[in-house]
DNA sequence: AACTGTTGCCTTGACAATCTAGGTACGACA
DNA sequence: TGTCGTACCTAGATTGTCAAGGCAACAGTT
């Protein structure tokens, strides 16, 4: 019974980054370890999609990006919400709820 | 405010179907109908997925198809889940509902 | 000084599923 | 005859994730 990361489905990461920075700016790389943490590591955050993410998203104005220094002293890259990005997480956290819950009428009908 | 379908995250149309399916064969335009019916029309199942992935699944034996004459006295092509399909609507039930606690926990924090 | 592990960022190419936008055929009905 | 709904099918574009690499720099050990 070993259980290993889900694979993400997609559409999915943007609002869990765009949550994520809700609550503060942070790097990339420290982003992936926050998620990782929080679902206990049910979802794991592949780099491969999550920098592909970041720069997407940025190229659309939702994050905004600053170099600087991590907690451990390396150069890391910054990301903060912009209000579009505040925006876009309540749009994509309406969305994730609606879409549950259609699905849920079908998967798992209430009795 | 008008309500448009949410377009299907990628990967959730396959347990979609099987558990359409699983209440008894049915033939491809009655599935995307019943779906629509059942999630009150927040889902919608465009037909470029649906018979791709009819197709898919059928290569998997997790669904059998005959042809058969529709209600509407038309040709239809009517499928039922086999064994196989059965054991794999569990496992994509189980997945989905680990992958929504999982997105819930940050997305939906309990405060 | 050399080595190793971790942090942190980045990119390329493959892959998989959905959607767009077409198409065909036929029955029902006006 | 013409139109609408039913029912199936497909090619191509698009999108996002993943696998699998690589690079640079710091920390700690030996």
């Amino acid at each position: 019974m070993s259980k290993q990361p889900l694979p993400l489905l997609q559409g999915t990461l943007d609002a869990l980054i765009l949550k994520t920075l809700s609550r503060g700016p942070r790097h990339g790389y420290s982003i992936a370890r926050w998620l990782e943490e929080a679902t206990e590591d049910a979802l794991q955050i592949e780099e491969g999609s999550l920098y592909p993410a970041l720069y997407r998203m940025e190229r659309r104005g939702w994050i905004e990006a600053e170099w600087g220094i991590s907690e451990l002293n390396r150069k890391a890259k910054f990301y903060r919400l912009t209000p579009a990005g505040h925006a876009q997480l309540d749009a994509e956290t309406a969305q994730w709820e609606s879409f549950t819950a259609a699905v849920a009428k079908v998967l798992l009908p209430v009795s």
